[in-house]
DNA sequence: GCCGTTACGCACCGATCGGTGCCTAATGAA
DNA sequence: TTCATTAGGCACCGATCGGTGCGTAACGGC
């Protein structure tokens, strides 16, 4: 817990913490994975769940997610056909751990972010 | 704790979380964030630190950085001109939360995401 | 006065990402 | 047989991202 961490901290460019971030480099691959948190969902109900998402990329998120392990496809047989999404350990264990981290982050320190935000664009346009 | 998660969670379109991903969103954003994480550096010294980032690229994370309070610049006027690049408080407490949190998680499912990814590689191409 | 270092800005480019629209396959109901 | 529903593939497009290369301003050393 502390070889890595300066090694990694150092030159992240080739980090395995770089393999992390890049699970949430695509805009909707933490929405779908925070969307399947509760329970598994099909296609369907996941575009409306999120809302916003177009067909394509829901297929494009959902072939990363499964690439990458953290979701799980079952098709069953059925008259409409039908296929569920549901996270893997692996995926609930991201979601549970870091993506809650994240959120945990976002909900003590929203309002600085959103203030620095203004604050620097205030800045930017006035220039003085 | 449990209000705005239910809400969040349903639909992260919205949610102040997706704020919180988009500072992960461009690819070298934490890499900078972490090269910066044992202590004030300078532009020069950023580049050749992190070691395959380009010039202007540097300088659009670092207004990205600024724009979102997480860094802080300091200009002294030196011989050659010299700008110092530090975490703020908030990028600290981004960087020491979820980032660690992140780098947590790859470090005790890295290989898990590996085996996934290579498995899912193999079943794509082999197709049985 | 010229040079080297440093911190940028700017124009251009190819690759990728996400969005839109259209088409197909499967399957039970009518 | 036709239809509605659901899961997807595919082509096209504009925007953005990151990379490369070149130019510039500041400032001290020589």
């Amino acid at each position: 817990m502390s070889d890595h961490e300066g090694h990694c901290y150092e030159l992240v460019a080739d980090c395995r913490l770089r393999a992390a971030i890049d699970l949430f480099a695509h805009t909707w691959d933490p929405v779908v994975l925070a969307a399947l948190r509760s329970r598994p969902r099909r296609r369907r109900e996941l575009r409306t769940a999120i809302g916003g998402i177009s067909d394509k990329v829901l297929t494009e998120t959902l072939h990363r997610l499964l690439a990458n392990g953290l979701v799980e496809r079952r098709a069953f047989a059925a008259a409409p056909p039908r296929v569920d999404y549901s996270l893997t350990d692996l995926g609930k264990s991201l979601v549970d751990g870091p993506m809650m981290a994240l959120g945990g982050w976002i909900i003590e320190h929203g309002d600085e972010l959103l203030d620095a935000q203004e604050r620097a664009a205030r800045t930017q346009s006035t220039r003085g």
